[in-house]
DNA sequence: CGGTATCCGCCGGGATACTG
DNA sequence: CAGTATCCCGGCGGATACCG
């Protein structure tokens, strides 16, 4: 979902690209997840009645409220990731050898 | 466990007071979240082995530099909910009605 | 007080197949 | 392409009971 915002922050979408964007992940929650940030208002759905379907997704004013707050919490973890993978298996390497009597 | 950190942002912090902070968590909860966040290297818990016993929970530098964004988080959630709130409905009840045929 | 252990119901979310 | 509909399993998290 922080993903999916991630994509949106500056331009217009389509499915099938938020869909490639966002490695392992099955196009049910993509659209899912799609619904519930448009019941929350915090984008919008248009379906162009064309051929072949074209469906955009756009931030609204309101979803850009949570943009800055959500990018920076999507550099944190990028930018932290490596560490807090060698905190875990710091922690990891401390507690589960205990395995033996 | 955005609130958990929530409760962290500025002092030490007893497991009690942790767990009575949070309506309607249970006390597994908080012990499992924490052992998490503490994997993590975000938060140091500490044992003092007097009676009765006293275990303090305190939020490593590292913890500090996710601080920032999650308040905004909080407080973004908390200034926005009745926004939100108030989206919900409208969507429900432009969608949900039309069960009747 | 500050946990750990166990049981268990619920639903988040993947896989798959089908529509417009 | 952009969904909706089912099936189904793993694990999240509550309730409860017991330890140091």
């Amino acid at each position: 979902m922080i993903l999916l915002i991630g994509q949106l922050q500056d331009r217009t979408r389509h499915f099938g690209g938020l869909h490639r964007g966002i490695r392992g992940i099955s196009q049910r929650m993509v659209t899912l997840t799609l619904r519930q940030l448009e019941r929350d208002g915090l984008l919008t759905h248009t379906v162009h009645p064309n051929f072949p379907p074209r469906v955009d997704y756009e931030l609204t004013p309101f979803g850009s409220t949570l943009l800055d707050t959500m990018v920076a919490l999507g550099e944190w973890t990028t930018t932290h990731r490596q560490e807090i993978n060698n905190s875990r298996h710091c922690y990891d390497a401390t507690r589960s050898p205990r395995t033996q009597p």
